[in-house]
DNA sequence: TGTACATCAGTGAACGCGCGTTCACTGATGTAC
DNA sequence: TGTACATCAGTGAACGCGCGTTCACTGATGTAC
């Protein structure tokens, strides 16, 4: 068995990563197979010993911010008292509509970057999209008040808002208002948060 | 002078008009001159009579919604009195957050269909992305109730609602989750428009 | 009214380019002896 | 310990294709007479 056990894995990974980045920073149709390998110093034909296809990476770049910034917000919020619920909730959401966040083009959540892009796709995109809108909702439904019988309504809303503010505040030309939109979405997302 | 007055217009109209709704379709990258040209009955080589060039048609057609369903929006919504500010807004976000709207792939509003395709281009595309958005905080705002200090938050987090709901369930695997977010976007919309 | 002409919207072949994918090959590595 | 070998991750040239844009040309039209 040449190469190591994990020197496949490490490289798929690091393609993934790559990947990762580059979607984020210019969407699917416009990243190319060959710039995705330069950037993890290899050369294009070995893209297909680790890959299907584009569409399949595509895929699992979306599912792998679960695995980086996704795992280290799921650590932070994911799991917490009931009554520590709200600050969490606050801190998960002012995270998500903070100008840092609006500014990392790199490191943003695949939500605010690729949503029309992962519409046109197949479901396999779909779901890993999929699963970081669960994951927020989740983290959401975990951090608010227990006994509301509209709760799951407004762990959706809540992430609606999350994801709709920032999106928003990316497509709008003038930067005075993007940020008004992303700190009224801010604002009205911890009030919603808070409600009782 | 060859042909009438406004033939040269009238063919530029069919042309931003197939563009807006293969763009709304298959997103910018993905729709090619020639079939926009093709649909509007066409050749490839007229293109440039009328555009300097595809990004530019981009942006007309990503502003020419509100010629069409977006100003039969406006002149329903748009100006109203006190008291039925309220059923305004109602039906502006009840139509917004419909399952037709969500079924509609060429009639959409860009805002839904073309987020992150609008994100990556120049500042005149954004600009085109932004009237639209204006053009629907707008009609919130003259549709919720007078002397709240906090008016132009509510609409515009309402707006994020009506945008990020519809978003999420377009680019989501499950139809059912998808529906769920867009009543929960709804209802949540609803109720931020009504409150006091 | 009828005809020659000038205009320019629209045509379609061609240009230059880059993409996703394939494939015959290479060379770094772990294993057998 | 040292060497021959088998494996397969990675290489890079090539294929087939379609794109945005250009350009020399055409032919439908309004106008001048």
């Amino acid at each position: 068995m040449p190469y190591s056990a994990e020197h496949k894995q490490q490289t798929r990974e690091r393609i993934v990563e790559s990947a990762r980045i580059l979607f984020n920073r210019h969407g699917f149709a416009d990243v190319t197979i060959d710039s995705i390998m330069a950037e993890a110093g290899l050369t294009r034909g070995g893209f297909y010993t680790h890959f299907k296809n584009k569409e399949q990476l595509f895929s699992e770049a979306v599912a792998s911010f679960l695995l980086g910034r996704g795992a280290q917000w799921r650590d932070e919020f994911g799991v917490t008292t009931a009554e520590s619920g709200h600050d969490m909730a606050k801190q998960m959401i002012d995270g998500y509509l903070s100008p840092d966040h609006l500014g990392d083009l790199d490191g943003q959540c695949p939500m605010i970057a690729l949503p029309s892009d992962v519409a046109r796709e197949k479901p396999a995109v779909r779901k890993s999209y999929e699963q970081l809108f669960t994951a927020m909702v989740s983290l959401f439904e975990n951090n608010l008040d227990d006994g509301k019988s509209d709760k799951r309504q407004q762990a959706l809303s809540v992430a609606a808002l999350c994801v709709g503010g920032m999106v928003l505040a990316r497509s709008l030309a003038s930067e005075s208002l993007a940020n008004e939109v992303r700190v009224a979405a801010r604002q009205m997302a911890n009030q919603l948060a808070a409600l009782e």
